[in-house]
DNA sequence: ATTGTATTTGACTGATCGGTCAACTATAAT
DNA sequence: ATTATAGTTGACCGATCAGTCAAATACAAT
């Protein structure tokens, strides 16, 4: 049976980075396996396609992300407080990423997101359906936070959309202006975003 | 001199189509030029390289783009019934940019700085321009709304920025779940992003 | 030692990538 | 008619694209 080779984890890591550090489409097969001192045989071996190593790139993203999601939003801190940790958290990510010409790479689920839903319906439902998860996880802070009336009574779903989308946004422009300081500047908003629409 | 040949905006416009629809790297030059019924020889007569070709094309969506952003924030409306009104007209741009298979396409300079900001600085830098265009037109019907008193003291800049940043998110969560009405839902948050930060 | 399976390798396919270029044609001015 | 310029064409470059495959190798169980 042969424990599980780790070629197929390098492969793993090294689409992750390349591809969160540069695109889907700019990063090629061959590059990857380069990286990760694989023979494209190999790569094939493990991975039937690019498509379906794109699936379990995000798939193994997500599994890292989610440790850090779950830290911010189960912290001892309030509900507020916690919501309000997001761009910071967003902020310390997004200085770590830096990729070797002195860029931040952004969000890596909003940036195969953005090329990819046009192109890829399997794609883009997989990382759908972890916004999906992403939106639930807020919501349920949301949820806590009116609960014990920290927050005024409000549509928790629609502002937890809201709230991610933000979060993405602030992103892009950081992104855009490549200066993750932005995050932190503009994450100050994000609580604005969380009171009854009157 | 020989009037301008409409080769090179049929070049033009095929790019834009054939970009906004998929993405940079996805779409190469020879398929520019089979849409735009011109031969590869022609496209390098008018147009030094892809980067140069892409540039021209970011500035002739502004240039279309830029005319509806001014109906909006500059019509007959209150500065903050123009803001709200952003959020509309992101959705009618949207609902319209279907493509063929049914997928809207989300913001094409939002597309093109997730893809583009790691990979091409003078792209990255003219995106960047462009942003802060957009963001200063915003800014500007926000400090007429708070000098006839409509809008609460606040920082101008940094609030620009935030509406903005959350139209480009949200315009994102949409194009990722497919579904324009989403620019509509989560359009009617983007007021709370006008308030003193208390 | 033999068998069966897991893994690796490197050569290969046909298509496409961005870009170049010399030759060609069309047009207008003189 | 001649010349100059503007625009077009198709063949071509080396590199790379995603993907295939038969053969070689490694390893474990018997």
């Amino acid at each position: 049976m042969g424990r599980t080779s780790n070629a197929k984890e390098r492969i793993l890591d090294s689409a992750q980075q390349l591809i969160h550090a540069r695109s889907y489409s700019d990063v090629g097969v061959q590059e990857i396996c380069d990286y990760a001192n694989v023979k494209k045989g190999s790569f094939y071996y493990y991975f039937p396609s690019k498509q379906e190593l794109t699936l379990a790139v995000i798939d193994h993203i997500w599994d890292q992300f989610q440790v850090t999601l779950q830290q911010t939003l189960n912290s001892h801190l309030s509900p507020l407080e916690r919501i309000r940790h997001l761009p910071l958290m967003a902020y310390q990510i997004n200085s770590l990423n830096i990729n070797e010409e002195g860029k931040i790479t952004g969000c890596p689920f909003g940036n195969l997101a953005t090329e990819m839903s046009t192109q890829d319906e399997k794609i883009r439902l997989h990382l759908d359906n972890i916004f999906t998860k992403i939106v639930s996880q807020i919501e349920q802070t949301l949820k806590e936070g009116v609960q014990c009336e920290e927050i005024h009574p409000i549509d928790t779903h629609s502002t937890a959309q809201a709230i991610f989308a933000y979060l993405e946004g602030i992103i892009l422009l950081a992104k855009t202006h490549n200066q993750p300081e932005m995050i932190k500047a503009l994450g100050g908003h994000i609580t604005q975003l969380i009171s009854p629409i009157h």
